[in-house]
DNA sequence: ACAACATATCGTTATTTCGCGAAATGACAA
DNA sequence: TTGTCATTTCGCGAAATAACGATATGTTGT
């Protein structure tokens, strides 16, 4: 049977989808300064610690653990432990899958 | 004397380019539930006044106009005017050029 | 020019975010 | 266990942002 794709009845063209909260966070991410500077840290494809994020982007080592948190969230990088040290990275796969979806969210309007 | 540790010569993986400030506008225009909100209102390429916008954002006037002045700056909506009103909507090209920036920002890094 | 209407800008207040140092948590080694 | 080191979490002041009402700007019709 086929699936009744969009339309049926009522919501013929309701209010379009919400932006999934993990874009909204991935948004957060970027839409800051500071956190630009700190993602070009990880071009490509370094390893840094959170020390080394502080001290790299001018920050103190309590403001980049969270911002690196922050940015966790939204999908831009990556954290592995190694030791007592954790290391974080760029997120290829979270960065293309919100802009996936993000470019999805887009295409409803104009 | 000794190479120090890194690549040879110059700037062959120097710092990547920041990212272009009306990139930094465009994740702004969105990073931000109301205007999120105010975007899903012209899908299907709706075209919308000022107080249209207000009136189904739950907005007052001044702040719809504000912040679509805001999302103008970031490339998502356009604006013309017609009689004494003014229509936006959204802007598929500036969306377009601004998701193709910010891939490119990202591809340097991981 | 004037009135009526739509939008933009201004001034202010409330909320959120930023960034820090201090203290708590977690991991490893002795 | 105790000590050390790296990270996270907490508490707080400073700065940025959001939202509003009031006012200014601009456009159309009379």
């Amino acid at each position: 049977m086929q699936e009744p794709v969009a339309v049926a009845d009522g919501d013929t063209d309701s209010a379009p989808v919400e932006l999934a909260p993990e874009t909204h966070d991935f948004l957060k991410a970027l839409a800051s300064p500071t956190r630009q500077r700190m993602m070009m840290l990880f071009f490509k494809g370094a390893e840094l610690s959170v020390g080394q994020v502080a001290e790299q982007a001018g920050l103190s080592q309590s403001t980049a653990s969270e911002q690196l948190a922050l940015m966790r969230r939204g999908g831009v990088v990556t954290a592995r432990r190694d030791g007592k040290t954790i290391l974080y990275r760029g997120d290829r796969d979270g960065i293309r899958r919100a802009l996936a979806e993000l470019q999805a969210y887009l295409e409803v309007c104009c």
